[in-house]
DNA sequence: CTAAAAAATGACCGATCGGTCATTTTTGAA
DNA sequence: TTCAAAAATGACCGATCGGTCATTTTTTAG
């Protein structure tokens, strides 16, 4: 790794929890100088403008989303346990997914007015989210452990828009103990779908 | 209606859109003076500073809400009638509340971790939203038409996670499909609790 | 109709915004 | 070890930010 592609990850790394907390609007170059410890001509160097970085920033967190799914979704053990992995994982309030909250709930709902770039980032990543979420499931209902008239496509829309309620609500309300029963009721829409 | 009021009212009016799209730090005051065609001046007879603006045309958006649940969960009919009322009106692709997204996804998203007054406001606004929905079922429960043992307020919870998260994914996609989609899928969770 | 009060105006303010660039420092291949 | 290329620096830039205020215009109660 050269310095310059150090210096590039950090800042992306450094700027990437403010991006998603503060959002791109809210967030100043005065902001990721502070967080970089960075001369403000350095990150000139690295990226064309502010827009840029935040690019950058969302990049990162579909990467980090995607070996995420990777972890979960792909990894072992029945439909059913690759699921409810998937699930802890997106709503553990510890995960770091979703320190400042889930980035595809945060820079999409920014960005879907506004910024057309990063919000077809953030639909590429979801689209992918669900895609995988539906592959899960046809596997699960070729073993035999999910009902054969499980329409995975819906399956996966309303699992994800439960997901992301779930979170949006466990923001505001300031309140963990509301993601561990929502939790609850997607593994319990699942199991409904159990043969 | 006194000159003040009225040009209070009009600020609070033509910048809510904007607020609501934009975001609170993306929208500028110039924004707000071109929407209105006034000078910059009189902003600041009505209105303290723009976080001012910004909290009133939330506590316009809250009135906006509770005005609309009136007409749903409040009116007429079964309490299944009125549950279907109230979703198709919060996810009419064309429903005024969305033009721009939900408030209170757009508000709550921006405000939960950086504007503890607004995130409050959008806090109570839909712990009031829930307990509407709560009131409902339990009338519901009650009168026969939904299950004894279906735990009002869990379903409510669970509700209004599926609505937002179904008009954030309407949001991202852009496809006003999905709301119809998801639409359907809600009401059959009602039904699955009917008698 | 009058006059005092209130509202509207826009020039003006300092601070901060995103961004540039000549210069210095660091890097790393030869 | 050398030295050219690359990276880092911070003073500086114009534009725009949110906000102020003396002045003018409009409103409204008597």
């Amino acid at each position: 790794m050269t310095k310059a592609e150090r210096t590039r990850q950090l800042i992306i790394e450094k700027s990437a929890p403010i991006f998603n907390i503060k959002g791109v609007a809210g967030t100043s170059l005065s902001d990721i100088l502070k967080a970089t410890k960075l001369a403000k001509g350095s990150l000139y160097v690295h990226f064309e403008n502010k827009e840029a970085i935040s690019q950058a920033v969302v990049d990162y967190f579909v990467a980090l989303k995607l070996k995420a799914y990777d972890l979960t979704l792909g990894g072992a053990g029945t439909a059913t346990e690759r699921l409810h992995a998937y699930i802890d994982m997106l709503l553990a309030p510890i995960s770091p997914v979703l320190a400042g909250g889930c980035p595809c709930l945060n820079f999409g709902m920014e960005a879907d007015d506004t910024d057309p770039i990063i919000r077809d980032k953030i639909k590429n990543i979801i689209a992918i989210e669900q895609q995988r979420i539906v592959e899960v499931v046809e596997e699960g209902k070729a073993s035999g452990e999910f009902k054969r008239d499980l329409n995975a496509t819906l399956f996966a829309l309303k699992i994800y828009a439960l997901i992301e309620g779930s979170i949006m609500l466990t923001k505001i309300y300031g309140d963990t103990a509301i993601i561990s029963t929502l939790s609850d009721q997607i593994k319990k829409e699942i199991q409904s779908f159990s043969t």
